[in-house]
DNA sequence: CCAATGATTCGGTCTGGGTCGAAGTGCCTG
DNA sequence: CAGGCACTTCGACCCAGACCGAATCATTGG
């Protein structure tokens, strides 16, 4: 009769706390921070920072990279990831459509970066439209697989050969491509090793460029004409 | 340079307690249950749980409709069963092998209820086979709709005429169909308005009935011999 | 080998929030 | 209308855990 205790009870504390949720949200940006770095961001001692990093280290919601006297944190996989914005699309709900609308958040909303892949209007375009020009398919067990206009989307998007026959071979992992659902769009938007992958090129071809502080990812005037191009059957909504 | 508290830690705040959880957890079997119920299931005082419910309403995680004297509480939608799961997967990831092979946990693990779906091992099944044996393929967009072997299925399923025509009708509907992802089996299973259908559908026909305490779901004799039919593509595994 | 810097450990303080007893409100039954 | 039941509100208590000061460890550079 007496319910036990959900383990995802303990998760939730890790996410509780003010400080700890403040150093998750930035990670959630997809670099790595040093320990410093985190607390300095959040306003609060390095020994405090401390204590929480470990316990968010112990529950495996982070992983640790020392490097010399530097400790660099990252979320853990995309897995958390996914759960902290599946936190954030119940948190934000209603607020969603008022906030997004003030020049503040718009480029936020129009896109940024989830753990390592895009996310936000341009992420949700992403998406749909590789579903929809068959770049990507449903396999028999639902997984989103490489589709017949693979090799020729890839091509059109500057990949080189050897880039393309990577990707193909990255292809049969698990967890190579899968929806996510957008806390800001409130639809899918592509996750996984694929996903990554499409965001790293992005930002080496300087489609898209980092901005100072936040998550938003702001394209170049040369990535808005490729976007456009790329994802054209997604922009008929 | 401060990073603002982001909301979702309030959310993550309303699950951290212990108590609070448990009802989540309980409410996440998808029945609607009292304020006196929830408190005894967790073994706290009626005010406490009070307090408890209170909160979890103001913030829209759960719902409320008052019959007379009781209050029955739900789970607000499926947005926040599949954020609960999604933070369960992340608490439960290496647990997962060892403590589902328990006598104790495998009958959660074959067969739950998940807000108003299937979930577990058999969850999974109906999943895969129905998109393996194309009752439901993805459209443009990504959303899963009706294939062409439906009509077929659903009436080898002994979904009588006019049910056929009331979830054709309800196919146009948002949200009608999608893969949420399954913490035990960490693949995803079938949610949404069709899901919920179909397992009111079991249930009718006492294909599977509900369990004493827990949210597992035990298949009948029938259902067994039902299940294995209606599920075949997806036994390849 | 000695600062200087990044990070951790320890000990002590303090507050937010969960808890229950007691009392109050509303609804249903006899 | 009276009594009972489901639930809520209020007040007081108490404790887990966030926080910081001080000290310690580790790495780097001079």
């Amino acid at each position: 009769m007496n319910a036990p205790e959900p383990r995802f009870a303990r998760v939730a504390a890790l996410i509780a706390d003010a400080s700890r949720a403040r150093m998750l949200a930035l990670l959630l940006g997809g670099e790595a921070r040093s320990a410093g770095e985190l607390a300095r961001a959040v306003s609060i001692t390095p020994q405090t920072a401390s204590t929480h990093l470990a316990q968010l280290l112990d529950a495996g919601l982070v992983t640790l990279r020392a490097q010399g006297r530097h400790r660099y944190f990252t979320l853990a996989d995309a897995d958390v990831a996914r759960m902290l914005e599946a936190l954030a699309s119940v948190a934000e709900r209603d607020e969603v459509q008022t906030r997004w609308d003030t020049a503040r958040f718009k480029p936020l909303k129009y896109a940024r970066s989830c753990y390592c892949h895009l996310a936000g209007d341009l992420g949700v375009q992403q998406h749909d439209a590789l579903i929809a020009q068959r770049v990507l398919v449903s396999d028999d067990a639902g997984a989103l697989v490489l589709g017949e206009a693979a090799s020729d989307w890839l091509h059109a998007a500057r990949f080189s050969g050897e880039a393309v026959l990577s990707v193909r071979h990255a292809a049969k992992k698990k967890r190579f491509a899968y929806g996510c659902m957008d806390w800001s769009a409130r639809r899918d938007h592509l996750a996984g090793a694929f996903a990554s992958t499409l965001l790293t090129h992005y930002l080496d071809r300087g489609w898209l460029r980092k901005t100072s502080t936040h998550r938003a990812l702001a394209p170049t005037p040369s990535g808005v004409g490729e976007f456009s191009r790329l994802f054209a059957a997604a922009f008929r909504q």
